[in-house]
DNA sequence: TTGTAAGCGTTATCAC
DNA sequence: GTGATAACGCTTACAA
């Protein structure tokens, strides 16, 4: 509460102990709780840490006991989309019921940003990565995983390198969106979605055309559209698609951004109760849209916690193979998917 | 990419220097790019650490040269909110320019969390922290600040101590929600918001009184209710509103999960065209509800950079008095705060 | 250009 | 019980 020492600075366990009339290693007892100090000097010992304002450093202290540092690292894509903020939320949850603090920072899909971020956690020790690969390879991390850093890769199939992972089981999600849109009689369902660079969106892409083969539906260029990365130019792509010569009856976007773009231009275009929509991924709102937005949800909460926990097991020494989760996913229907063609 | 050392256990300099036949001196010449070190050797010591896969340890580094560690702490009460994760995203992309890692960590308007986080933040020697707090009271950071940490508190003005500060206009927004809602004819007006021990909650709770004070309208003790706190208790509380014998004819909601707990509540009941609402901070899909929901938003990435930049400034050494952002808010008309009383 | 010594704040070892 | 001493991995002086 005082202020012994000056603005700068912070207080040693050898300003303690002087202040104490003690040695060093007897504040250290006292500081880390080690049995064997006399109530007297314990007290006296006290007394000097809470008037000189002293905290214990963690860095020097690890760095002599060669512990962990009780850090992990989060990276994601995009810290203010839903199912990243979940997810952290979901890790960060369980990270602090074992005093682990998380470092978290969004790459944005950017390979260099990966490097940058990994390398400066890397050098501040981290014990563990719950990473979301912006890299299409991560076999960079192999020196890191050989010297003891625990990772797991989370939302993308990790490549180049054999990591824990948990994932969303895309093909079988996307299928099934086309086939709900399909057993409401629709025949011409359009695609729209991200790079196929990234995993989740070339996986999507799989399970829309699987399923439109599995139903012996045609599957037309013209109806699928890839590289729309933004709430705009997902507007412009509908705009197109639906100024065909022959337009789908009903579309499928890849991700929860794109699918708020879609019902936005659907909504302009005042066709919303005309063309069927299922999105990929959930979003807060999706029931009090008109219509509300059928969506395939993903299990985040459960993806979280899934990769926190294998997280931790491998920090605590598990040495077991290689694990990969799929996590199901649920296709929720709220009014938008299940228009019929008109 | 090979494996001259265990799985467990990470290269240091000195082994670096013994592989490459050079002092650890020169090692560390070579891994700080300092000038004066010969070709060879350091074209010889870049093959070590290859070879060993040696990682620079920062937290020996910053000891020794008694630096600051380039992270800070951002400490929020929930990330899963838009408003903060967008919060952190706008700090997250100046602090990367800085080299400077984020910490963040939700706190669930739980004091014991906040004392806990930045106790562990702390002893890991953070040079900065953004606090939005849910503490009634941060005098406790006073030996923190004197030791040199800089602290930058944002959402909720500090208090028991001067910091740094960044806030919406709390009374200016809710008394203009307040006046636009009457500018369409309302005179009875709800207002439904957090616990007042919230000091947001409290701001807008007053401004909604200004208001009212000012146009002249009275205050109906049955038309305002505290301490909602989700969006489950908030539906409840607009059914019994509505159900009374003179009911409100527009609600003002103080907090974004309130507004969309308010419009479903509205929608269920369906008299989402019949009650005028006008939300307190701004949500993505407003403008795609039927009718779009007028809200008084935060320029949150705004204040972001306010609380980054003021955060640098004092890790740079600024010394002035206590500086104190008040952001205005914005009214952004959408269609339900423009509803006319039936 | 290269190497040696000491020390950053802490803890482990082993004496007193 | 308590305290000297060395050491963790690194950088700053200062020599060579």
């Amino acid at each position: 509460m005082s202020d012994e020492h000056g603005p700068q600075g912070r207080a040693t366990m050898q300003h303690v102990a002087t202040l104490a009339g003690v040695s060093l290693k007897t504040v250290s007892r006292v500081v880390n709780g080690e049995p064997g100090v006399s109530d007297e000097l314990a007290a006296r010992v006290r007394d000097a840490v809470q008037r000189l304002g002293y905290r214990h450093n963690l860095a020097a202290s690890n760095l002599r006991r060669g512990r962990r540092t009780a850090s992990i690292g989060v990276l994601v894509q995009d810290l203010g989309n839903d199912y990243c903020a979940e997810l952290l939320r979901a890790v960060e949850a369980r990270a602090r019921t074992r005093g682990v603090v998380v470092i978290s920072a969004s790459l944005d899909e950017e390979p260099e940003r990966e490097h940058e971020l990994v390398t400066g956690l890397v050098e501040r020790r981290i014990d563990g990565l719950i990473l979301m690969p912006a890299t299409d390879d991560q076999g960079y991390l192999m020196p890191e995983v050989h010297a003891g850093l625990a990772v797991v890769v989370v939302d993308r199939a990790p490549r180049g390198i054999a990591l824990d992972a948990v994932v969303s089981d895309n093909r079988a999600g996307a299928a099934n969106a086309v086939r709900h849109l399909s057993s409401f009689g629709h025949r011409r369902i359009g695609f729209l979605g991200d790079d196929p660079v990234i995993p989740t969106a070339s996986e999507r892409l799989v399970g829309y055309r699987e399923a439109l083969a599995d139903l012996g539906l045609p599957e037309d260029a013209g109806l699928v559209r890839t590289a729309v990365r933004s709430e705009a130019e997902v507007g412009a792509a509908v705009r197109e698609m639906l100024a065909l010569p022959d337009p789908p009856t009903a579309l499928f976007t890849a991700r929860n951004v794109l699918t708020v773009g879609a019902v936005r231009a659907l909504r302009d275009l005042t066709v919303r109760h005309a063309v069927a929509l299922v999105g990929f991924d959930d979003f807060p709102t999706a029931d009090l849209l008109d219509p509300g937005v059928t969506c395939v949800k993903q299990a985040v909460l459960t993806e979280g916690e899934l990769a926190i926990d294998l997280l931790l097991s491998r920090m605590d020494g598990h040495q077991g193979p290689v694990r990969s989760e799929v996590v199901p996913t649920t296709l929720v229907p709220r009014g938008s998917g299940e228009i019929r063609p008109g």
